[in-house]
DNA sequence: TTTATTTATTGCAATATTACGATGATTAAA
DNA sequence: TTTAATCATCGTAATATTGCAATAAATAAA
């Protein structure tokens, strides 16, 4: 039904795959890692650098934002966007908690 | 038009989205951590730990399948499913790659 | 062989995602 | 005030994802 059953799941899963989700498109990737690149903060840029049609990277944005991960400031007609460093912070937390495990040398069954 | 558009991003921005992708479902994330936890391997006792139908826990089986993060070895007709232990950490170089940066302090702008 | 058990596959309905053109809102510049 | 520039939002088309009932496939048990 492309709706997925959040109620069944925990909260730390739902949050798990919440943060996962937003990385799960190379365009929200990108924006990122040229974020961190460039320290000060871009904006339309981001439509330059990465090839993709200015409402689609506004959405991207949009999704980024709404977890937190980024923050947006305007600047006369522009707006510039940089990472939210506790919120960065707080999302690796989650992550590293999900990967940081050992898989078991042993074989299978 | 719901199609990624892969070809303008680099190898390494599409593999960091597609394993981070199929962490952004919390079936997945529940999957992934019942196989951990009983480090002898399951199978249709996922469908019961978590709450959805059997098509659908072998659909998300198929996805993480397909990443190789998981393997299946079938016993009678039964099918043991367990964690593999080299495509974990290969998984977790390439998103710690990603994640493992330290957002500047200074303020946005 | 027949029946049960277990998992995969198929087909489908409902919803979500991706992408973009058109347009609106806001502000700077002329 | 008018125009240009920049970004967000709306509307829409195409595709993807999620979930399940029905069914097939494979093997164990009777």
């Amino acid at each position: 039904m492309g709706i997925t059953k959040s109620e069944i799941f925990t909260d730390r899963q739902n949050r798990i795959a919440m943060f996962a989700k937003v990385f799960g498109h190379p365009a929200r990737v990108a924006i990122l890692e040229h974020l961190f690149k460039i320290q000060t903060c871009v904006c339309g840029d981001l439509v330059e650098e990465i090839g993709l049609a200015q409402p689609t990277i506004s959405q991207h944005l949009r999704e980024l934002k709404q977890l937190g991960l980024i923050r947006g400031t305007i600047e006369g007609t522009r707006v510039c966007y940089c990472i939210d460093p506790e919120k960065w912070t707080a999302m690796k937390a989650v992550l590293y908690d999900f990967l940081d495990r050992e898989a078991p040398g042993t074989e299978c069954c």
